[in-house]
DNA sequence: GGAATAGTGTCTTTCAGACATTATACC
DNA sequence: GGTATAATGTCTGAAAGACACTATTCC
């Protein structure tokens, strides 16, 4: 950034300047790390393998929260931007210094960390897992990878109870569902270790307070910390609006060549639905362009492999 | 958000722990407040004038940047989540208590704030301007809505100068410009006092420090205060991303009747081009209904007013 | 009737979805 | 030839863009 240049009168102003009077917040930098890889245990032969949409969680050594699962992170430091804090810890756990980073929100509610008052800036990262070099597991250290399953529960029936009277208020709270609001449920899976982690988010009513970009708050969570649960929620959920509005965000999450089939099964994972493939093909055309090898190892029709198109025309 | 329950190990634990020790940033919440009005001055019985997309600005009275043009905000207060500092600030400017507002940012680089470490959270508002009241303008308080007008210019010739040299150059960097990045002039006006501002914004090469969200970096800047000029011009590129994305956020810029033709030019303004009307009117006619009022005071034929639609369904 | 704005009808092109079909590999 | 995957061709309907046209008001 240009240097501003002072006169000596504010020179003298800012010399007696003390911000630390005021009351000042911690601020750290979380990071919802995402990457699309198989479950690498079920090695079968069966059929070819799809490849999961999964982030990355550590388990807590220490309090607060000390055996609940969070997102990498950690304080800023003085002398650096907070984005770059977020690159600083993802590349502290990864070994990824190149991953494509982005904004996902401001949480700064009160109570939120039991600590103290602490804002969280937090980032989503898109990387390719083969690059990834998780940090050796130490005590203090266990970090592993999770599927991702977010729902849309909102118009779920209700369970139904013995009286009547519950089941009036049942009916009034789903009327109230269907203006108001969405219903989630978020689960995490990790494989290996049957690990699962559960939560159920519902968008908060934005009537009372003014109306601001959708937002969640926390119902249930099981075995994630502090308010994580909403906040991954909130990532997944921009994660799948800004594919829509930018295909070529998925190239972060492979590797430099891939199949047009790994492509597509990236965006069935994000997306979380089916494509038809010759529509998927057409519309990806423009962003891909071949090679001239093919994918090895496969047991049936061998595929071409295709690097992303530098130049696409937008 | 949910209590979380401690152990007495863990109240233990906190009892003694103290955040305050390790270097904490100050964090702003500020503000670029949106809206859409006429140039109150030249009210001329030409033809009907056109609303401008607009945002308001405050001359800072004290130090630093005195007498430049800041957006409104200020210091995040502790028990205060970040988005409401923002709508605290925004209220107490401008009266409205229920606008929209949206994070745009986080803008935390060292040297941004002569004062120190200043994180500001950054969010835009839309509001309609018939329900604002601008606070009054006292001495160290002068509040002024300034046209906004955001053009690309990377493709732009670069000034020719007299050696060979220089030119080999400007070819260079011409090149430069077509992979790495768009170039960006902001204007901001106010007619009532001629005041003009300006700066100009390149995106910041990304291919260093790996990828993210654009973010741009200020070449030229005249009377905007701090990084106000950067934060500003992402907060327009971002509404008109999100406009895109959501139609109805516009409803938030105009008055809960308006006429079609008053709509049209709202999104005429974000996003500076043309519509055609018929397709237009098309589009919209899903998010609206009609009234059975119209349009009063205007010289020909009087206009129907509409008001959004609740039910619109997505 | 003229001028200015409000509002509608329709043709064309483009693009997304559905789905049938062919191609190539291994067994 | 059987099976599983890779890759392509084509029909259809919806939506976007272009643009000519009608309607209503004041003068």
């Amino acid at each position: 950034m240009k240097k501003y240049e002072m006169s000596d009168e504010e020179k003298k102003f800012l010399a007696g300047y003390d911000l630390t009077k005021y009351d000042r917040p911690s601020v750290a930098a979380d990071v919802v790390v995402f990457s699309v890889m198989k479950d690498d245990e079920c090695e079968d032969a069966r059929r070819l393998q799809e490849k999961k949409l999964k982030i990355l969680l550590i388990r807590r050594g220490g309090f607060p929260y000390k055996g609940s699962w969070a997102m990498p992170g950690g304080f800023c430091r003085k002398g650096e931007d907070v984005i770059d804090s977020a690159r600083r810890e993802l590349c502290e756990e990864t070994g990824i210094d190149d991953a494509y980073v982005k904004l996902v929100g401001v949480y700064g509610e009160p109570g939120r960390d039991p600590r103290g008052w602490v804002i969280s800036s937090t980032y989503m990262a898109l990387m390719n897992a083969r690059a990834c070099r998780l940090k050796a597991g130490d005590d203090a250290q266990d970090a592993r990878w999770f599927t991702v399953e977010l729902t849309d529960v909102s118009t779920e029936a209700t369970e139904v109870s013995g009286t009547g009277e519950e089941n009036v208020k049942n009916e009034v709270e789903a009327s109230h569902k269907v203006q108001n609001g969405k219903k989630y449920r978020l689960v995490l899976k990790n494989a290996d270790s049957d690990i699962k982690l559960t939560a159920v988010l519902r968008r908060t009513d934005m009537s009372s307070c003014g109306r601001s970009s959708d937002s969640y708050y926390i119902e249930e969570c099981e075995g994630l910390a502090f308010d994580h649960a909403r906040i991954i929620t909130e990532a997944v959920l921009g994660l799948r609006e800004d594919v829509r509005r930018d295909m070529e965000l998925a190239f972060d999450l492979l590797p430099e060549r891939f199949t047009l089939t790994e492509l597509q099964n990236v965006y069935e994972q994000i997306w979380d639905m089916e494509l038809t493939t010759p529509n998927f093909r057409r519309k990806i055309a423009e962003y891909v362009e071949e090679t001239d090898a093919y994918q090895a190892g496969e047991r049936y029709r061998p595929a071409k492999l295709f690097t992303r198109r530098k130049d696409a025309r937008k």
